[in-house]
DNA sequence: GTCTATAAAGTGATAGAC
DNA sequence: GTCTATCACTTTATAGAC
């Protein structure tokens, strides 16, 4: 095994990550059915063949690159939620800021999970591990406690709902959002900064938080 | 049975609307790039020719199913937005009873749209023919009137998008929503038979209505 | 490791019998 | 109108040269 910790730099990439982060790109803006393998062999730069050299197949591929993707969006879910210190309020905020950042990064990343967890819900399960994660989380278990305290007869998982809902469809439904109004790219992207701060305002008052 | 005026009863569709009707299902479940024609002909009890013979080809049917649902989906939506004798409240309780509706009805029916239309933007225009139908609605006239009125300085559309997101997403996101809260399908139905009226309960909360 | 050429399988569409 | 058989083309995957 060669070491690579010194490649700090923007050194161009082994042919073997140039074709991982190549099919992120193809398979997250085209899903598992309509990317070819040769759209990633192209968008990589390299032959073909290379693909199943290094991955074996693009099922193996796909699996490699919704395995990474996934785990490092609930990483960053988890963290946040998990974290004894915070309280609610501080939590949402965290939560909007970190995610908002992350959609105007990948925009297309929702949609993608989403489709191929729909047309596959089984693989994810055995893909991740983790099941049930939310309702054990500190988040969970504080709203449960807040919703409680303030006669809010519920569960919290609407709460949950409701944060990803405002926080994601927009991007998810940005097609839609530019059909019905008529927005272009700068102005939607003015808006997503927008609700940056506005969604946690929203969730407090939503639920009487602070 | 005996003649009746209305046919009632469920008489077997001609095979050209058994294909369209199976077609509407399979594109729906699995997105257009991963339906076979062979399983549409498969879902509709008959040949793969017949799907030729009646529709042309595969991306002919595509384009007319998707037409149909589209065209269905919107006049839905502006007949409750565009009506000047209800108020903000009541539009936002009848769009969310209406939608809910829908929802429970064809759960499959908003990924599959938000990702073609993120697959072909600009196919969509073209097929509707509407645009920015949004912002000269009444509702989105009344609601820039009352935030204006209430100091909220920002888009309708946020509006719009909240009240979407709310009622969509945890229809797209009931996969990954099982997934992190262990939920079983006749709890999730509750718990959107629930947002019914929890919907515009918050909204109005949020947007100080009423 | 990387390429070209090609095998193997899948998929949309049609011809032609009935 | 409906079927079977088949064509034409695409796409994944591999063999073999370098």
């Amino acid at each position: 095994m060669a070491k690579k910790k010194e490649q700090v730099k923007e050194k161009p990439l082994s042919a073997e990550l140039r074709i991982k982060e190549a099919a992120r790109k193809v398979f997250t803006q085209k899903g598992y059915a309509a990317a070819r393998t040769r759209d990633i062999a192209e968008e990589a730069g390299m032959n073909l063949a290379l693909l199943n050299y290094y991955y074996r197949s693009k099922e193996k591929l796909f699996e490699l690159v919704m395995l990474e993707s996934i785990k490092e969006f609930f990483l960053g879910l988890t963290g946040i939620l998990n974290n004894p210190d915070t309280g609610l309020g501080e939590k949402l905020e965290l939560l909007a800021d970190s995610y908002i950042s992350m959609l105007i990064r990948e925009p297309n990343f929702p949609l993608f999970m989403l489709s191929e967890l729909q047309a596959n819900p089984d693989k994810l399960i055995e893909l991740t591990g983790t099941k049930d994660f939310m309702n054990k989380s500190v988040f969970f278990q504080q709203m449960a406690a807040h919703l409680k305290k303030n006669k809010m007869n519920f569960s919290p998982m609407h709460v949950v709902m409701n944060m990803i809902g405002l926080t994601v469809f927009p991007f998810i439904g940005k097609p839609m959002i530019k059909l019905m109004s008529g927005m272009k790219d700068k102005e939607f992207l003015q808006l997503m900064e927008e609700r940056r701060k506005l969604i946690p305002v929203w969730m407090k008052t939503m639920f009487k938080i602070n």
